[in-house]
DNA sequence: CAATATACTTACTACTTAGTAAGTAGTCAA
DNA sequence: TTGACTACTTACTAAGTAGTAAGTATATTG
């Protein structure tokens, strides 16, 4: 890989595990064994970096929609866009959407819309899943397909928050329980729950 | 207000829409038109206030778990909860769970565990309010009530995220639709909806 | 009235930070 | 082979960082 892709993946990597303020140009060039200016060199300024970490990850995102369209059960499409979160979940990583939108005002405009960007694409993915889903019966949910888009993915950002301060295995409760929320099984229904399940 | 409790108040606010790598002594003594050294006096370090910060926190949910005993109805003492977050979203802040969890290996073990706590709590209030709701039939849902809180916590930290993002309103759709989740109405059921409703 | 404690200030240190300017080694094309 | 281009390096600056040491004004108390 070349410098400039590793200083992306660092970046990333730091910028969802430190947050946008804790890593330093010394942090990059130091652990990529070159010196702070070669760092200068490819992104000029932190704003940049930051800029091209979010652009990658709306890349990243696109190239995943583009392979999950290869699975035509929306089950287990809803379930690979989980497992990205599970992944994070595992490193102690935070999502870029959790990340950004903690450090947002210590980002440019510009990186703010590129934010607001990649949020939009997943959004509008997660909605276009749910809505088809549900036309065909494989999800059951109540209100607005993007209303149940949004909740899913607030959900699963701040799991990753609480992945880290109550412990990993906070994330497979908050996810299970998402996913059966919306895929309906044979034997239970909301109503008939209420009383035969304990605390 | 006391210099001390005027810094514990700006430091959180300035962790809250800001983060905590994002601030400086400086940044609150200028504020609070004081000398650094007059912070560094009530709180000689850096993470001596995020701690106070953190517990004061706490301190304020413990408020106000006795304050909304008050009120009889579950329904109500669950929009308060929400409400809470709504006037968040109002000011651009983040909840410290959002924030402490981004910024989370940038503090002490000791601050870690204050923040565990302050959650824990959180949780526990939560999931006694929907076990209480749910036997009385105020509330309606699937599952364990801690992982219904859980979603419900999660849901509502990363919708302030998205209000800084997609736009205040946003977090109106999530909570509102939230709260319909769980709150049973008499004319609509969960499996009725799903045609009727357009996308 | 003297001693003590509180809540600061001034003055400082050692270090980190983003960012710049100028130089250099290697490649590659005309 | 020369001249440009890429990908760096060395060397630097100005500003910001947490934290410390010593001094000071003002109450409070024995």
């Amino acid at each position: 890989m070349s410098t400039h892709d590793e200083i992306l993946s660092l970046g990333d990597d730091l910028m969802r595990m430190h947050g946008f303020n804790a890593f330093s140009y010394y942090h990059l060039a130091d652990a990529l064994k070159v010196r702070p200016a070669a760092v200068h060199y490819h992104f000029p300024t932190k704003d940049a970096l930051a800029l091209s970490i979010v652009n990658r990850s709306r890349e990243a995102f696109h190239a995943f929609s583009e392979r999950v369209l290869l699975e035509a059960d929306l089950q287990i499409r809803l379930k690979s866009f989980v497992r990205i979160f599970a992944e994070n979940a595992d490193t102690g990583k935070i999502c870029l959407m959790g990340a950004a939108g903690a450090d947002f005002y210590s980002l440019s405009e510009d990186t703010r819309g590129a934010v607001r960007l990649f949020v939009l694409d997943i959004i509008a993915w997660l909605t276009d899943l749910l809505d088809e889903g549900r036309q065909c019966g494989d999800f059951t949910f109540d209100g607005l397909p993007r209303t149940r888009a949004l909740l899913i993915a607030t959900n699963l950002a701040a799991s990753l928050h609480m992945a880290r301060i109550l412990g990993k295995k906070e994330f497979q409760s908050i996810s299970g329980q998402l996913v059966k929320d919306i895929c309906p099984s044979k034997k239970s229904t909301k109503r008939s729950s209420s009383k035969v399940r304990g605390k």
